[in-house]
DNA sequence: CGCCGCATTGACGTTCGTCAAGTCTAGTGG
DNA sequence: CCACTAGACTTGACGAACGTCAATGCGGCG
């Protein structure tokens, strides 16, 4: 467990459009960095919660990269998330007070501790952070939809070529490139994700890089033909 | 468009504790009862809202029995949940003030209709109904993070009687058989939700038959042996 | 009574999983 | 600095599970 006391100020910090509502009073803004006063690095392939663990605070994560899994009974593992600067992580500890999933991080990160029940007290005073919040869940909710009709009705390719853009598209938002990206995790947990076990993830990125979509090597990729990959994900209807 | 100005009370509904927070002090409940001024009917094969339709309201079920599902442009179609008396449903527009799927009544259907403001607003001030908004919003997480696994990596089999037992769990809970069932979906719904194709539904209902599982009859399902169905969702491991 | 939508069943094809062999790369220690 | 190793990745051959297409059955409703 690795704990600072150093004052960070969301009001400072470049991430701020991606995590917190926007149009805060000033002295709204200082209770929120009151309320975010701790930090957390997480080092890789450690985690920041575990499946069972007392759920006590939501955190954003500053830098770094985490998944989330869950996992079965008889021991099969769902990676049911990938999360990246920006993203609030620890949603799915509020309804029974623990942790349902375990977050991992996938490269050295750096998360935000928002304690729960603060956030809560203090959503009752700033509207603007109640609507923020609700939108927040809403939008993991939303998002979960999509990953099940990829689930429940896509191909392979559709399926990697929908993840590609999608990493792609939060990655562009964040500054970085729209045609290049390093993938922070393993063709298994890619697999794990999409519902393809890791060889057929392979084997599709190399089909992709046969039909010059992308290129590949080990975990840089660079996007040849974005339209492609949108053809793929949203083939045309026989007119 | 189905609107009834009946004043309905939160605190004689028999849903209350599947719905509402318990433990309201009656001055409390009074003004949640003044929220949940409206109800709507809603007839067997119409929407209760459409993807893409401004977001006002979320809804408890008082009676039926919807679907919601969502459509990506090419035309594929993904049922994402079936929700019964006493769920809340609407937790998806809220990110963008519209909706972004589909809710159908799959038999003659009764809501209350809570506009959203009304609950930010009176969040603020009762803190277990924001307590609760939160919860069920988490909730709905973690039962999308279970789909997720089933869609992932359960077989035809797995999937389908993880889905019985869902159901019959639910219906038990709101006082109803824990061995019978009535379906109110079609197979091809059944299918559409668990990744499946109509025939592969079908075929492993008549499986479950053949092997003294369940009986079936069109949408009569009676279930012979609920350890049987556990034995086939969670496989005992090698030891 | 007859129609229509839903469900079942069979034959066959496709996609993806499984198993296995082999390659590449980064990290480690001599 | 280089050899060695472990883990990640790629590729091929084969098979199982599920999808597709088509024929038929069943039940409810007008």
């Amino acid at each position: 467990m690795n704990l600072q006391t150093i004052k960070v100020a969301c009001s400072n910090c470049n991430l701020r459009e991606l995590c917190m509502p926007m149009g805060l009073k000033p002295e709204e803004l200082d209770r929120i960095d009151q309320m975010v006063a701790v930090r957390r690095k997480v080092k890789r392939g450690t985690t920041l919660f575990r499946n069972g663990e007392v759920f006590t605070s939501l955190y954003a994560i500053r830098t770094g990269f985490f998944k989330t899994s869950i996992a079965s009974e008889d021991g099969r593992d769902q990676v049911t998330g990938f999360q990246m600067a920006g993203e609030i992580i620890g949603l799915d500890g509020i309804v029974n007070d623990h942790h349902t999933c375990d977050a991992v991080a996938l490269e050295d990160a750096e998360v935000c501790v928002m304690p729960f029940d603060q956030i809560e007290t203090l959503s009752r005073e700033v509207t603007a952070l109640q609507h923020h919040m609700h939108k927040i869940m809403s939008r993991e909710i939303v998002r979960e939809h999509g990953v099940m009709l990829l689930l429940g009705s896509m191909r392979a390719e559709e399926r990697l070529a929908a993840f590609l853009l999608n990493l792609v598209q939060r990655l562009h938002a964040r500054g970085f490139s729209q045609s290049e990206l390093i993938l922070r995790m393993t063709r298994e947990e890619i697999g794990s994700y999409l519902g393809l076990k890791l060889e057929t993830v392979s084997r599709t990125f190399s089909k992709f890089v046969e039909d010059g979509i992308v290129e590949v090597k080990q975990r840089h990729v660079r996007i040849i033909d974005t339209d492609g990959l949108r053809r793929i994900v949203t083939p045309q209807m026989p007119s």
